[in-house]
DNA sequence: CGGCGATTGTTAAATAATTATCATCATCCT
DNA sequence: AGGATGATGATAATTATTTAACAATCGCCG
């Protein structure tokens, strides 16, 4: 059962819970590979491929029970417990963030936001004082964070991921348009690019006025 | 020259901008495949592979010039030209997406904000005014808005999206955590799902207490 | 002015991911 | 109670993506 997960299945598990929920919520009781993958615009086949790298959840048919396999995906993913989060810059972003009290409020807590700005240093941003950057690693360190968010500017994204690197972190997410240089059992490093993503779809709006998609 | 280029290039192509940009800026004025392969963690194969989809770019016993790379990734990805766009729900992440004047910040620029709440329309949120949700059609028609960057609850993220592809938008940045409909002849819509990379991020700090990457 | 070193563009091989197929089995209906 | 139905789990086939290999080419240096 211990069969190697990719990166394509990594990124499905999060959708796939997502949908899970939101059935489960609805009362609906099973759901079909097929139902399922309707849903989310993907193959039966691909569907029941996933499932079946973590075990045999569903029942020959019938389908999947929804409730019995959200719990299994709660608990693949880590959502039965809680994880602690800093925000690292209280730019734009940054200060978003720190009001996140998203899909299982439970499993996501940001617990401090920091800065190097003396001038934003202090004040509230939903409900958090914004810490000085030089207490950030201690920080990190005495309240068991999981999970930094990077959202400082691009110049010194890595300055500061390598500052961070060297905490007791688990994780960075990093929304600095950079690729963060990882380090030898540093840190799991996941990178969200909005700037990439707009490009990509400025990529597809150019190449429609060029050629049609086969 | 005119292949298909799949979904895994189409994510390359803004890091190797983004990249190439940052080493023009630097002044250098070439840089092998075998190098920038190195920079963003791919093979040199595969970046020369990349770049010969669109053309040859490249001197044989030189490597790639920086600038004209650059600009053939400029051309590419339609950055040449400025693209208009609104964002649509004022909420933590609508505000901080409607100060983004970043990188080429001669390529995006948001033109409105809107929101549906009576106590937020009216105010002002970096310098926009936010508008009722009412005026959001014709707004995007009548300036000619190239991309809808959407940042409404999950909950009515698909009736707000129905609506912004009932005008002449031909984009959508969705940032709810939900699948958008697609529809035949519609926007072209990608997603940022921040809570699908955090859960993707807890994903693996749970496996990596269970059994080593192998 | 000719050979050497380096690096491309291209084709081929290897690997990974997705889709299709099918035997098996649990449930339901008559 | 038994067969039809429908959907899984597993394996096989297909397709896509990545990596490797190598001949062709350019500039540099002597």
């Amino acid at each position: 059962m211990v069969k190697r997960v990719s990166d394509a299945v990594k990124r499905r598990l999060p959708r796939y819970y997502r949908r899970l929920l939101s059935l489960d919520e609805a009362g609906t009781e099973s759901v079909s590979s097929k139902e399922l993958g309707a849903l989310l615009g993907l193959t039966a086949s691909q569907v029941r491929q996933d499932f079946n790298l973590f075990g045999g959840f569903g029942h020959q048919g019938y389908g999947y029970p929804v409730n019995k396999l959200r719990e299994a995906l709660e608990e693949i993913l880590g959502l039965k417990r809680a994880w602690k989060m800093v925000v690292v810059g209280a730019g734009n972003i940054g200060r978003a963030l720190a009001g996140y009290g998203y899909l299982g409020g439970d499993a996501f807590r940001v617990e401090a936001l920091f800065d190097v700005d003396p001038a934003v240093i202090g004040t509230q941003v939903h409900g958090l004082t914004v810490k000085s950057a030089d207490e950030m690693v201690s920080f990190i360190n005495e309240n068991n964070i999981d999970i930094a968010i990077l959202t400082v500017p691009q110049e010194v994204a890595n300055k500061v991921a390598h500052l961070i690197s060297s905490s007791a972190v688990g994780a960075i997410l990093n929304f600095a348009p950079v690729k963060l240089d990882a380090q030898e059992n540093g840190p799991i490093i996941e990178s969200i690019h909005i700037i990439d993503t707009l490009m990509s779809l400025t990529y597809q709006l150019s190449a429609k006025n060029i050629t049609k998609p086969r």
